[in-house]
Order: structure tokens, then sequence, then C-alpha cells
DNA sequence: GAGCACTGC
């Protein structure tokens, strides 16, 4: 059997390990940390022992060998195995940030990365932003030369490939909560093996909280016919090691509903109830949909408690979802007082976003909203939709956080055995693509048909990007990016879309306002709204409103939110979101910046929105409506598909109902919504894409 | 007169 060096400072030598198995190895606490060498203080040992509880120490030993020996280790972690946390400390330990080398572990969210860089970073005795550092969009806490280890978003490591396409600086890369299958996380994969043949010493670490790790395995397992000569020469073995790691949660006892459930919100409040009445102390977590759903339950609660008294009494109802006011979101992270029992309803925010302590009881109604994507039309959908397997066990793991908890799935076990998939289909698989083609593209990759994916999209969604590309000007007849706009657009993080646009406003002398709009865009609203307040916000909106619709209106709360010196008050007297007028100022900043390295012209235009306008249609123009000749009720049809839209009862332009208008988005419910929307003239469109409208239906513009 | 699951550069 292999021999293990002793851990400590040095690095491990490489060393070929008889191993006819193929490459997995189990090896459960048979090694030992001399963790008293290095104590100098209490809190030194105190630290060092919660360490080496954690369940992922006993396997220490056993990763840092397969990363040795091993082009790629993949590790199926449950939470609580302390695998974040620890395995990026045993790589330093184990010398692999020798010779000014790095190791980068990237999480799929921003307050991921910086709350265990913060860990680690306390764990190690350092200053955060030394030798253990983190980026995200906006904050780079890192210092150059001195940080070793570096924690940050897959989207950070992307946008680093565009200047260092080989990721040169590091010697191993971990890629966290791999299963979560996010759009950046599978185009970092796809990237990272490409990497692989170049840099054969590269290391990476795909670690995962599902079993699904047979099918990453897969992936990366080198085809047959080009077996790694390279590899083999240094002693690596190509065929990923897998390694499985349990997590420390308690144990969750499952109750599945014996008939199909109809109504699954009146079904997930009666639960509710009769846990309240029949189980002992503990908080209640309820997974709905959204907003519409997390109201309506809330709502019956209330009436509840109120006709009802007896059975709810000592209920603490609250809602959750990531549109709720900050201030309300955070109630419930507030402890529970004696006597009273917390039931928090929430959409898939607490799922994977949020932790919260103290839940013992999980009601799942086996749904979720989850966003599709038609490559016919073009267009984004958010329906609700059945989870999977995967999602209804992370669900019923947020009970086991504390003691031993319960389960109740508000589906039969029938269901959950032969009609739930057993995950669900990989974001990239549900989306628009035109950004992750633009990325792939300006790293070279040419070929976006014949791209190794870990999960490929539909030929049809690939083809309806290159499409848009194309007549966007990004891509030429090629499919290569057009040079400058298309490297232009490459560089900045928008969608492209919106990229289009702000080069445009370049040209027409009106990027500082262009800019603006671009980064109001980008947050999800800067108006506040909820229950109560709708009347006032509506009537505080009119005070900025625009003829030329919801884009221009932004300018002009961006003006008085700037000319009030960035004021909270005034945000709050003007029913102005001042958080996302902060974030809009930041966008801002970093565009400014973005546009100035790629040799965009910052100008104003002054008051001529005339320029706006057509600059924004330079980007838009593939969303260009006509209203319906004798619609009474503001029906209009698009341009290109003659899909049936109608004016966001949101935007300013709403019963306005101008003849021609381009707009941002579309949401779709019981009708299809235009967000954002802009009145044009229609010799704009020939003008910005002549050979878009002008070819495809010469009658269309009259 | 309606609504936005969740992330990210």
């Amino acid at each position: 059997m292999a021999q293990f060096w002793k851990p400590g400072t040095e690095k491990p030598e490489a060393r070929v390990v008889d191993d006819e198995e193929g490459g997995v190895l189990f090896l459960p606490g048979s090694n030992s940390l001399s963790s008293s060498s290095s104590s100098s203080g209490y809190g030194y040992v105190s630290i060092e022992k919660q360490r080496q509880r954690l369940p992922v120490y006993k396997y220490r030993n056993a990763i840092l060998y397969l990363v040795e020996t091993h082009a790629t280790t993949i590790i199926v972690g449950e939470t609580g195995s302390g695998k974040t946390t620890q395995i990026p400390q045993y790589l330093i330990e184990a010398g692999w940030a020798a010779g000014g080398r790095l190791i980068a572990c990237t999480q799929p969210r921003r307050l991921a990365v910086q709350a265990v860089a913060s860990r680690v970073s306390q764990e190690m005795g350092v200053q955060l932003g030394e030798q253990v550092g983190y980026t995200i969009r906006f904050e780079d806490v890192t210092k150059q030369d001195v940080t070793a280890l570096k924690f940050l978003t897959d989207g950070v490591l992307l946008r680093e490939m565009m200047a260092d396409p080989l990721l040169t600086k590091y010697s191993v890369i971990m890629v966290d909560e791999a299963h979560e299958r996010s759009i950046s996380t599978d185009i970092l994969l796809g990237l990272l093996k490409k990497i692989q043949r170049r840099r054969p010493e590269l290391r990476l670490i795909i670690a995962s909280a599902t079993i699904e790790a047979k099918s990453m395995a897969d992936f990366f397992r080198p085809r047959k016919k080009r077996r790694e000569p390279k590899n083999e020469e240094i002693g690596l073995k190509v065929e990923p090691a897998i390694l499985s790691v349990e997590g420390r949660g308690f144990n969750v006892q499952i109750n599945f509903a014996e008939e199909p459930v109809h109504d699954y919100v009146q079904a997930a409040v009666s639960t509710v109830l009769s846990i309240h009445e029949r189980e002992s102390t503990g908080d209640i977590l309820v997974f709905l949909t959204g907003q519409d759903d997390i109201d309506a339950a809330v709502h019956l609660l209330n009436e509840d408690m109120q006709t009802n008294g007896k059975h709810s009494s000592g209920l603490v109802i609250l809602p959750l979802y990531s549109g709720l006011p900050r201030a309300e979101q955070e109630l419930v992270f507030s402890p529970t007082l004696r006597g009273k029992r917390k039931v928090v309803i929430s959409t898939n925010i607490a799922e994977t976003s949020l932790t919260l302590e103290g839940i013992v009881y999980v009601v799942d109604t086996g749904f979720s909203k989850q966003r599709f994507y038609n490559p016919i039309s073009d267009i984004e959908n958010l329906v609700v939709a059945p989870i999977s397997r995967a999602s209804a066990r992370q669900r019923a793991g947020r009970a086991g956080r504390v003691r031993p908890g319960k389960c109740y799935r508000l589906y039969t076990e029938e269901y959950f055995l032969n009609h739930m998939s057993n995950e669900g289909t990989p974001e990239i698989q549900r989306s628009n693509l035109v950004s992750c083609v633009i990325q792939l593209k300006a790293l070279g990759i040419d070929n976006i048909l014949g791209f190794d994916w870990p999960a490929s999209p539909s030929p049809e969604a690939m083809i309806r990007a290159l499409e848009v590309l194309y007549s966007l000007g990004i891509l030429d007849d090629d499919a290569k990016l057009t040079s400058p706009t298309g490297f232009q657009v490459a560089e900045i993080p928008l969608d492209p879309m919106i990229s289009k646009m702000i080069i445009a406003s370049s040209q027409l002398g009106c990027s500082e306002e262009i800019i603006t709009i671009a980064a109001v865009l980008s947050v999800q609203s800067i108006w506040i709204s909820g229950r109560g307040i709708q009347k006032d916000s509506d009537e505080a909106k009119l005070r900025f409103a625009a003829a030329e619709g919801d884009h221009v209106t932004f300018l002009n709360v961006y003006k008085g939110f700037h000319q009030s010196g960035k004021s909270s008050q005034w945000c709050h007297k003007n029913y102005v979101n001042y958080h996302a007028m902060k974030k809009v100022l930041e966008v801002r900043e970093q565009l400014k910046r973005i546009a100035q390295r790629i040799g965009l012209v910052l100008k104003s235009c002054e008051s001529d929105m005339q320029m706006v306008k057509k600059a924004v249609t330079a980007g838009f123009f593939a969303n260009a409506c006509r209203l319906e000749a004798y619609s009474h009720n503001g029906m209009y049809k698009t341009l290109r598909g003659s899909e049936e839209v109608y004016v966001h009862p949101s935007s300013v332009l709403f019963r306005v109902n101008p003849k021609w208008v381009i707009y941002n988005s579309l949401v779709s419910t019981d009708r299809q919504y235009m967000r954002n929307v802009m009145t044009i003239d229609p010799s704009w469109l020939l003008e910005a894409a002549p050979h878009f409208y002008k070819l495809q239906q010469p009658n269309l513009l009259h």
C-alpha cells in the first residue's frame, strides 16, 4: 500500500504509487496531524481543535495524496463537512502555494466568498487581504506577491481568463458548489478541462454536495483517443479521483403526502398548523415558489390566528424572498422568543443562499420557479415547475442543522421515486446564450458548437445566440468577433445588447447618459415597492416621468439623486431605493473605467434625448413593437415574431401606448409584458439594423 | 392596473 508523507511545511514529492483499483482512494481516520507543534497560545489551540473535529479532517492526507497524484480530484462533501474552509488550508500547509504560486477557490455567490475568506483568515491567524484574500466584482481584497490563497466568484475567475487564458499563476483551482451547475460554473469547468491539456501540472478540485460525482468524473476523463502522455510522464493520473466526505447534519425524518395535493399553498398552511399543534419546539421553514404564494400563505396563517387563535397562537410568521426590503429580510435571523415558534415562508433563497439556524421542521411543496428559454421565440420565461430529488434532499437537510428534524413533503413517495428527475436541468440548458457565446469567443474558442460542455446546450439555442450577435454586428460572417465592436463588447460585463448600446453612444456623443441607463438596467429595481405604499410610490414616479419612456425617466431620477448630494433622505422622500442607487453608482464607475480602457469617448449630450434614444435603439432594435391599429386594450405585436405583448403597468408609458416602442425585457405571466419601454421613430430601426429589418420584411415599417 | 426564483461579471 502507498506510503504517506508527514504533513508539514514541505511540498510533497511527486511519486508513482501502485494503485490497481484505478484511482479512487478511501482512507478514513488513520492519520494524525502533529497539531501541538505550532501552538502558540490558547486561542490558536482552540481553533486547531475545532478544525480537527470537522469530518473532512480525517481525510486530510487522502485528499493531499489524491491532489498530488491526480490531475482532477472530485470531492463529494455534504454540508458541514468543512471541505470549503479546510481543503484550501491543507493545500497551503502542503506547499502548493510555495514559489509565488496561488491557490484559488471559487464560489457561486459573493457573500459566500467574503464569509469563507474571512473565516479562513481567522483560522490561519492572518489579516484578511494578506496571505488569504478574496476578489469579487467591485472588491479586490488581495495583495500581489503576498496573497497565497484567493477566494473568488467563478464569474471573476472567468474574467481573469481574458487576461491570462491559462490561469498561469494558479497551482490548484478548487471549484466549489459544482453541483449547483450555474452557467458560470459550467463554462469554467469546460475551460478548465481545456487548460489541463496545455498545463498538465495544474490540479483541479471539483467539490460538490451531491453524488453526481460520477458524471463529473466522466466529463474530466480524457477521451481514449488522445491519452495524455505528458501527464503520465510526470507521474500524474489522468483518471479523476473521487472521494466522499460525510457531513455533520442530524438525521431528518421524511414524511410524504399519502395522496397527491391539489392546492399546495393551502396544504402548506395546514401542515404548519398541525406541526405547531403536535410537535415539540423548533422553528418551521416552508418552501413556496414566489412572492404571490408566500403572501397568500402568510395571509391564511394570520387569518387563522385571528379566528382560531388557540391553534396558532405563539406563531411568528415571516416571509422571505429576495425582493423583500433588507430590514424585513433580516427579521428571519432574529432569535425566537421563548414560547414562540418562528415560521419562515420562503422561496428557494433559503435552499442555497441563506442558512437559517434553529430550523427543525421543513415543509416542502415540491415546486419552485425556474427559468426556461425558448430559442425559437428567443424568450425567457419564469415558470413554476417541480423540483428535482437533489433539491428535495437539500431542502430536507435544512431541518437537521441543530438537532434531528422532520421534513414534510407535500407529494407522494411514488411521485418522488418515479416522477421527479434526479438532478435539475443545468442553467445553461435553460438560458439565452448570448453572453456566454461572447465570453467563449473572446477566449478564442471559435467552434462553439463543438465546445466540450459539462452539459451541452441545444444547437437551436446556440444558433440563435450566434444570429443575435451577428445582427448586432458583434460577430462577422465567419462567426468571429468583429473589430473593434466585438472585442469591445466582450470587455464589458453586461448583456451584449446593453454593451452594444454603450458603444453606439460613444459615436453618438451621449455615453455619459447611456452608461447611467445601463447601470440602472443592471440593478433589480430602483423603485421602492410594497403593499400599502403603492399609490404614493406611483405618484412619486410621476414626478420623474418622461414622455420618451422609462429610460429617460431613469436619467431624471439619477439627476435628482446626484443633485441631492446622493442623499438617502432624498431617496426615501421619492420612493427611490437608496441601496439600488448606490449600486448604480458603483456599476456606473466600473463602466466608465472600462469604457475609457477600450477607447470609447465619454461625453454628455446634455438634453438632446434624440441621441440617447438612437443609442438605445442601436442595442435593442430587435425588441421593436408596434401598437395594433384597432387595439383598444393596448395590444402590441413584436416586429420580429408578431408576438402579442403589452406595456407593463409599472412603466411610465402604461396607458400612454405610443405607436412605436422598443423594450428592454419581457416578463410573461398571463400576458407578456414589456418592461422598460421607450418610444422610437421607426425609421431609426432601418438605420440601426438595415440587414435585420429591410431584408427580412420590406413593408414591415409602414 | 400588475409583479420579479436565484445568482454573477
